[in-house]
RNA sequence: GGUCUCGUGGCCGAGUGGUUAGGCAAGGCUCUGCAAAAGCCUGUACAGCGGUUCGAAUCCGCUCGAGACCUCCA
């Protein structure tokens, strides 16, 4: 069906995609928790996989892609100490812990949507799927996987390495591991330091929680998305994502408990999205090393010089591989939009170029689309497709000095396949055409008049008086375009 | 401290055992009343030191530097 090569951390190695019952494709994705604002870093994982997402969709996989929202709230850490960050956050801001999870999670779609990000199949939520954890937790408590300690259930690591590998997506071993474990105050249920909970009873202060056979508690967090992967995928799917920071524990976690439970890992390829770093740091909810993707639409931030529109951002980040830390700085951003403004500028000239010129053009069109495939299908490589539609860009000039580059109908595919790289599988939406029909309409016919009175002005060589015009219109950021044919404008 | 990844021209950022990535910036030119925009041309890079090889920036080792994970985090 394709010839897409993925990069699947589980084996290290770039292994031809095949999917499991093509043409459908499951896909789950490890979703944001909702107790704060989405930063950049967040936004670009989900950017990384919805350009898988569109991708497939482009190859023609039906794609069932589920996405969870985490409102359970975690444990700060491991210790029974551990509090759940959204009870936490909705005690601070005298709120119902779900008031914040709605908050966030509108919060959350509002910025997808915004950056054009196609909406999952299946966005489900880990407060609504507490029973499927519960009967996850039963099978492994009946195989001997888990074991109850105080109405607490943990994960038996010991029980699971008779059976099968630890540490198989990450790397380590359980050595290396129990190396870096801490000594931490509570974790005295445990067997072994590197159990992990699967159900923690709640302490009075807990706000969420529900009635178990062995507690009123609260699911572990590696939990939800074993569960909820299996229920709307199956124990065996085909792909896993997620931001290259779980993949420790949280992958590796979630991978034992689905082998323990049904004998399968899960998904069959693992892949993980790099880090978008600010000043070369991670950015992270933490340690307020963040930059919010609404700030980047109004440009207020002191990271910031100016606005950015969602496109230009998006086109930004896929400019750089997804599996590479992408540092982000405020000039790389404005290098990027010129690109972007260059390339909508060439594809422009390209949907008002005039039938002339032979029908089939001298330039080879079906290398250069065969080029751009190749390159998506090398690991969802876009910073090289991006590169072809640059070379694009430089045949569309030339065949404006010359109709014999492209012809007539080359012209036409060439626009056609260049949307659906842009807009389709980038998800570079066409931004500037869908809004304010009446506001564009308006101001054309303003311009027009200004432009008039202008040109007047030039043909009587006013040129204090059409220089006055220009730069008027170029304070209220309307730049002024001369040419052969006449002078247009474009906003800045 | 442990595990791992990375270090590319002024900047961002692909790729690769022997052939031009691309973008931005810069310089030159064309166009232009001037300017802007646009187009064309130019740049010869791959942290350092060794090694393997006919040949390495690409493989191996060491050094230096950066980052991620090991603890909630996309």
């Amino acid at each position: 069906m394709s010839n897409l090569h993925l990069y699947d951390s589980l084996t290290g190695a770039l292994r031809r995609f095949e999917a499991l019952n093509a043409p459908h494709v499951g896909m789950y994705v490890c979703g944001p928790t909702v107790y704060s604002d989405v930063h950049l870093g967040n936004t670009r994982t989900f950017l990384s996989f919805d350009l898988l997402f569109r991708y497939l969709k482009h190859l023609g996989y039906q794609v069932r892609y589920v996405r969870n929202i985490t409102d359970a709230g975690h444990l700060e850490n491991d210790a029974d100490a551990g509090e759940d960050k959204i009870a936490k956050k909705a005690r601070l801001e005298q709120l119902e812990p779900m008031e914040i999870v709605q908050r966030y999670t509108l919060g959350f779609h509002a910025v997808m949507q915004a950056y054009n990000a196609l909406p999952p199949s299946i966005e489900p939520t880990a407060t609504g799927h507490i029973v499927e954890q519960m009967e996850l937790i039963k099978k492994l408590l009946a195989d001997g996987y888990a074991y109850e300690a105080k109405g607490s259930v943990y994960f038996s690591i010991e029980t699971y390495l008779q059976n099968h590998p630890y540490g198989e997506l990450s790397g380590r071993s359980i050595d290396d591991l129990e190396t870096g474990t801490r000594e931490l105050e509570g974790q005295t249920d445990k067997r072994h330091p590197l159990d992990f909970a699967l159900w923690k009873k709640a302490m009075p202060e807990h706000i969420m929680r529900w009635p178990s056979p062995w507690s009123e508690g609260f699911p572990g967090w590696h939990l939800e998305c074993s569960a909820m992967s299996t229920k709307y995928l199956g124990s065996e799917f085909d792909i896993h994502g997620g931001g290259m920071d779980l993949k420790f524990p949280h992958h590796e976690c979630e991978l034992a408990q689905n082998k323990g439970a049904t004998g399968h890992g899960g998904a069959r390829y693992w892949l993980h999205a790099n880090m978008l770093t600010l000043n070369g740091k991670r950015m992270a909810k933490s340690t307020g090393n963040t930059l919010d993707p609404r700030d980047l639409l109004t440009g207020q931030s002191e990271h910031l010089s100016k606005a950015y529109s969602p496109g230009a951002v998006r086109f930004f980040m896929h400019q750089a591989h997804y599996r590479s830390v992408l540092d982000f700085s405020d000039s790389a951003l404005q290098a990027a939009e010129k690109g972007y403004h260059r390339l909508l500028a060439s594809m422009q000239i390209l949907r008002k170029r005039p039938a002339q010129g032979p029908e089939q053009g001298t330039w080879n069109f079906g290398e250069w689309d065969a080029a751009c495939t190749e390159a998506m299908n090398q690991d969802l490589n876009s910073p090289i497709l991006i590169a072809q539609l640059f070379e694009a860009t430089k045949a569309i000039a030339a065949d404006q000095n010359d109709p014999k580059v492209l012809g007539v109908s080359g012209a036409k595919e060439l626009l056609g396949r260049m949307e659906v790289w842009m807009y389709e599988v980038l998800g570079l939406a066409p931004e500037h055409q869908a809004n304010n029909q009446q506001w564009q309409k308006a101001l054309d016919s303003a311009m027009s008049v200004v432009l008039d009175l202008r040109q007047k002005a030039r043909e009587t060589k006013n040129w204090p008086a059409s220089d006055a015009l220009r730069d008027t219109l170029a304070e209220g950021g309307i730049v002024v375009l001369d040419g052969p044919e006449g002078s247009s404008y474009r906003l800045e």
